[in-house]
DNA sequence: ATGGTCGCGCAGCGA
């Protein structure tokens, strides 16, 4: 199972990108971030004459996820579960394809380090967990793949010293990101490709994507039983490059077939 | 050069 994660900066901007790379990369679930649709501008019918169910949680103008499938799409929800004080932004859609939970999550951006809305962050993240121990199990087949807007390690920023004390590096960010991997999740990516100058995420401004200045801020976590059947990971940068892109590049993770 | 670009929506904010 070939499964995706792209934050696309506008889905109405980019549906022709969308489009073609749906067409040659044919994955099996792809999850998206960053839509900045209304319920009732989602593109479902495109994706669905390109063979995919579709499922979007979206607000208009700002934020919005989604999750599209071939291989099925059940039991969706829209936020965090019921018990979970509600975020008031569409950041978080999980739906079930094939056997697997698949969430497709945008994390707050923060701002700045102290900020309101780093709290936000923090509690997101905190929540995020919630969410996770209370709709499934690590011993399940789970996916949690998005724009988690946080720099695990030092590596994973094209420029350490630059970063110093803002947010996506800061420790309260790295230790919530790790309450979350400490319930069961690998970055198949980067165990892959420990300690590899690669980013996911590169700023439109000062050319930084051609000087391959840019941070790993998307990935695609997986459960240990999925992260062990994990046998290809991939940043295609491909999709950042040429016209119009998101500032965003797809992460691509494929998984082998379940049973020995 | 002390910014640099997008997307939103139509000023200026957010990323």
């Amino acid at each position: 199972m070939l499964v995706a994660t792209w934050n696309v900066n506008s889905l109405k901007a980019r549906l022709p990108r969308v489009e073609d790379w749906l067409q040659q990369v044919k994955p099996d679930v792809l999850c998206l971030q960053e839509t900045k649709l209304a319920a009732d501008a989602f593109p479902a019918l495109t994706f669905s004459g390109l063979g995919y169910e579709s499922v979007h949680h979206g607000q208009g103008q700002w934020n919005g996820v989604a999750i599209l499938s071939k291989v099925g799409l059940e039991s969706p929800t829209f936020g965090f579960a019921k018990e979970i004080e509600p975020d008031p932004d569409a950041r978080i859609i999980s739906a079930s394809c094939g056997n697997v939970r698949v969430h497709s999550i945008y994390v707050p951006n923060g701002r700045e380090v102290g900020h309101e809305h780093y709290q936000y962050k923090l509690s997101w993240l905190a929540r995020l967990k919630q969410h996770l121990e209370s709709t499934t199990s690590p011993s399940h087949d789970v996916i949690v793949a998005g724009d988690f807007n946080i720099a695990p390690t030092d590596a994973d920023v094209w420029d350490k010293a630059l970063f110093d004390g803002s947010t996506h590096v800061s420790q309260p960010e790295r230790d919530a990101l790790k309450e979350i991997t400490n319930w069961g999740l690998v970055d198949t990516l980067r165990r892959r490709y420990r300690g590899a100058q690669i980013y996911s995420y590169y700023d439109y401004r000062a050319g930084r994507f051609h000087k391959r200045e840019g941070m790993r801020i998307d990935y695609v976590m997986a459960s240990q039983s999925l992260a062990d059947r994990a046998v290809f990971d991939v940043i295609d940068r491909n999709g950042r490059k040429g016209k119009l892109p998101s500032d965003h590049c797809p992460i691509v993770t494929v998984f082998r077939n379940g049973s020995p």
